[in-house]
DNA sequence: ACTATAATTTAGATAAGACTAAAAAAATAT
DNA sequence: ATATTTTTTTAGTCTTATCTAAATTATAGT
C-alpha cells in the first residue's frame, strides 16, 4: 500500500502526463511537488521498485496500468470529500481543495463506498471535474475551453481548469459558477479577450480568463 | 501545531490520566501507544519542549492545560467522525474506530465546525462518550457501570468502557445497543455475573460484561 | 563536432519517529 | 540496609522523505 508521500506523487505524474506526452520529466514532478529534483529521483526510483511507474535514467517515467489506478484511485477520494464539503458542508468551491488534499488519504474501502452512495453516486466535482468509477474508469465530459467558443455560440460552464483560489474567486465576484449562461458576443483578434453576455450582463474576459473555463456549447 | 504522533501521544496520556492518578508514566503511555518505553521517552521530550507535558526524569508526565485542550480536541474531532460513520454512512459501532483514528488527524478549524452543524451538534458518540464542546468542555454524563446497579434496579444502557471490536459485536448479538432497557434480577455473590432481562428475555452476563456496560438507572 | 547550458542523478546530511542494547535511577524484597 | 528487579533514560542505529553540493548525462548553439 502507497505512503501519503508516493500517493501524491503518482497524482501529480498523473496529472503531468497527457495523451501525447506520457513521459514526465523529474523537473516537471519536482516542480509541481515543489521539492527538488533529486527528492523527485528518489522518489521515482521508489516507486519504480514497487512497480507503479517504468523508469529509465534521464529519460523520465512513465506510469504502468498499476500506478495509474493507484493515482485515479487517490483523485476519486479527492472528487468525492470535494463534493461531499461544498454539498453537505457549506463549503465554497475555492474552500475545498487543501481538505480534499487531507481526506484524499484516509484509508477504507468501506468509508469511499458508503460516501460514494451518501452523495448519490455523483459524475463531476464542484469544478467540473470527472470524478472516476470505483473501478476506475473516469467519465468523458466532452467539454472545450471558453477560448475556443466563436461568436454566436451559447454555452454552459461546466468547469473550471484551473482552480487556484484566485481565479474561483474572481468567477464568483462575476457570479460565475458551473451551469452559468454564457453567450458569446464576439472575440478580439488584438487580445483574444472575449465580449460575452453573463447573467444578463455584457462582460468582456481576458484570454487569460477565456483559457480556463470550461463550457459545453449547445 | 502538533504532528500526527504528537496528537496520538497526547491522547493516549489524557486517556491515561485519571482524577486521583494525573501523573502518567512512560511505560503506561509505550503500552498505550504500542511502542518501546525509549521511544516514549524521546516523544515525551519533545512534549514537553513543545509545553505540551510537564516532564520530571523518572517521575512521569502532566498534561499542561495547553496539552489538555489539544488532546480534547482530538478527541472531540474522533468522536464527531463516528457519529457520522454511524449515522451518515451506515458503519456498526464496531468499524468506526480504526477510520476515526485517521480522520481525527485532518486539519481544517471550518471542517469540524460544520460536520459539528451538519450532525446537528451530537453530545455523545456511538459508544455513548461524551463529545467535547468547540472549547474543550465535556459534557458530563452521570454514568455508572452496569457491575454498580443492584437488584431490583431498571436501568437504560447509555454507553459501553470497552470499545473493542470483540466486545462491541458481543453486544450486538445479544441486541444490546444504547438504549437498550436492563433491569436487573439479581447478582451472584460467587463471580458477580448478573442476572437481568433484556428485551424481554433473562440473560445472565459475566462480571466482566457487566464492569464494561455504561448505564443510567432509572 | 565541440562547447555551453540545462536536466538529471549521486553522495552525503538532516529531521522525525521508531528500534535495540546498555546504563542509570527507583522500587521492592529480604 | 543491601540486593534484586523493574522502570526509565541514554546512546547509537534505521527508515522515510527531504535537502545541498557535486558529478554525470543530455540538449542546444555555433
Amino acid at each position: 500500500m502507497a505512503t501519503l508521500s508516493e500517493e501524491n506523487y503518482l497524482k501529480a505524474i498523473f496529472h503531468l502526463a497527457t495523451k501525447d506526452h506520457l513521459l514526465v520529466s523529474t523537473n516537471s514532478i519536482a516542480k509541481k511537488m515543489k521539492t527538488k529534483a533529486s527528492s523527485a529521483t528518489d522518489m521515482i526510483k521508489k516507486l519504480s521498485e514497487k512497480g507503479h511507474v517504468d523508469y529509465q535514467k534521464y529519460k523520465g517515467v512513465n506510469l504502468t496500468n498499476k500506478g495509474k489506478l493507484a493515482a485515479i484511485s487517490v483523485i476519486r477520494k479527492h472528487r468525492l470529500w470535494e463534493v461531499f464539503l461544498v454539498k453537505k458542508l457549506n463549503f465554497s468551491w475555492d474552500e475545498v481543495h487543501e481538505v480534499a488534499e487531507q481526506l484524499e488519504h484516509i484509508k477504507s474501502e468501506k468509508l469511499i463506498k458508503e460516501l460514494d452512495v451518501f452523495l448519490d453516486f455523483p459524475t463531476e466535482d464542484p469544478h467540473g471535474d470527472p470524478i472516476p468509477n470505483s473501478k476506475g474508469k473516469i467519465p468523458n465530459t466532452k467539454r472545450v475551453l471558453l477560448s475556443m467558443a466563436r461568436p454566436g455560440d451559447n454555452c454552459i460552464c461546466v468547469g473550471v481548469k484551473d482552480s487556484s483560489v484566485s481565479f474561483l474567486q474572481y468567477l464568483d465576484k462575476y457570479k460565475i459558477q458551473i451551469g452559468t449562461q454564457i453567450s458569446i458576443v464576439s472575440k478580439e483578434t488584438f487580445d483574444e479577450s472575449m465580449l460575452l453576455i453573463i447573467n444578463n450582463n455584457q462582460r468582456s474576459v481576458s484570454k487569460e480568463v477565456a483559457n480556463n473555463i470550461l463550457i459545453k456549447i449547445e
